[in-house]
DNA sequence: GCCAAGCGTTGATCCAAGTCAACCACCTGG
DNA sequence: CCAGGTGGTTGACTTGGATCAACGCTTGGC
């Protein structure tokens, strides 16, 4: 269970406390001189192309990774090919957690774009947390927040219908953007529709549908993977009080 | 934000060493040694009646608990009143883990029948993973194994028919009774229908109708809340191998 | 021990989303 | 710069599961 494809491993060192993903990424709430400590926890960066994987499922489980630059998604495969996409993550975000159970990789991470992460060895990471509290701390925090979101995708594929579920994912992409200094309103999707209907449990053709009935409501304009978002508050109202709901 | 409903706090010391669920449990792959030290960890134990909450989203995070009998359910609500049950839990297993990323429960935990807790103050937990390095990683891989876990439910509502979700739950049901020493193929549903219904992304008709179908093909027989599984394979083959899958 | 409420089953009908199909619009690489 | 391929849109039709409805069975609270 080998990436086919060679990946170029960055001999750079990285550094946390020059890093100005900071507020979204692990050292986040630690201090000065803890996060100075953390430099000697991320040992590489490595740079993964566009569709090339950064583990898949069934690898040996060593390291989590930061992502400094671009995006990825994660996904389960069945037997008979069915894929599962279980989220997207951004920069910032911490990927390979799923590994820490079995010591194995339970799902895929496959790069939406050229990215680049930074590589956190698992043994260290333990052994610093237990020396730096905020380190301990923030990781913590860290998994308890993956537990949260994926409630609330069960939430989302379990009782919300195709159009709320569409807008849900829409907003959650808007905030993510925004804390990361971007355009609450205006952004580019790296992902395909049927990358998003695995996320959101429909067909790609049913998100293409909403998304043209979205733009004919005046709430969204689309063009191809570029999204305006013309009326927040309007897509609020579409998870919050549809207008039939299940 | 606080429980309707007086709860009892018993005042008897327990003692994960003397523990019969220690392979279920948190105290799992540590040394003698190690557990001993963990007694001081955990506080006092608490009952919970049936239906009544252990904890309620938006309340305090405080604690994380142990289940020591009995079992749960945990959802979350939509504001419009519609619930997601995110999970079910039984002897061993730890709630509350989604506590720790806000310091306020993001979910609610019901009790499914008549149970008891250990209370697990978090603060105390992670001052003694800092200590005991078997702890630290065992805490880990609770909460990884929990990710790992929302991704197969991900993968059931988002990729799955009806009955294919009904049989991988009753598989997991059977897998897990099996490792607390019951029988893999005879045991008592806790749930309600519509529970499990909302579980699984399902109204409670079509639970009934797949336990009803199930039944009729040979695969169960079903009374109620009483299962006997007839045929375990043909219940795993309708999972990996479904008639027709999407 | 009785009775009401909650839970479960089954049938008839409906509809949201899936499926199948045709076509369009971009990139992308030669 | 053009050709082929991937990704996206739209329409027609189908269908799995939801909805609505009626009824039967436990069970637990008095």
């Amino acid at each position: 269970m080998r990436a086919t494809v060679p990946i170029t491993v960055a001999d750079i060192k990285s550094a946390c406390s020059q890093c100005n993903l900071l507020e979204l990424c692990l050292p986040f709430g630690m201090s000065e001189t803890e996060i100075n400590r953390l430099d000697e926890l991320v040992g590489a960066r490595r740079k993964v192309k566009r569709n090339q994987h950064l583990y898949r499922s069934g690898e040996d489980f060593e390291a989590i990774y930061a992502i400094r630059t671009g995006s990825f998604k994660t996904d389960v495969l069945l037997e008979d090919g069915r894929e599962q996409v279980t989220g997207f993550q951004m920069t910032g975000e911490i990927l390979g957690l799923d590994g820490i159970s079995t010591e194995l990789h339970s799902c895929n991470a496959v790069a939406l774009e050229d990215s680049e992460v930074c590589v956190i060895a698992y043994d260290k990471l333990e052994e610093l947390s237990r020396q730096i509290e905020g380190l301990q701390h923030q990781f913590h925090k860290v998994m308890s927040k993956e537990i949260v979101r994926d409630h609330g995708v069960m939430m989302l594929l379990g009782s919300m219908r195709a159009e709320e579920r569409l807008a849900a994912f829409l907003l959650n992409l808007s905030q993510r953007f925004t804390a990361r200094g971007f355009s609450p309103a205006e952004f580019h999707l790296r992902m395909t529709r049927d990358e998003i209907g695995s996320y959101l449990g429909l067909k790609l053709e049913t998100v293409s549908r909403a998304f043209s009935k979205f733009q004919e409501s005046g709430l969204i304009a689309v063009q191809q993977k570029h999204i305006r978002i013309a009326d927040l508050d309007g897509l609020r109202r579409l998870v919050h009080h549809p207008v039939n709901s299940r």
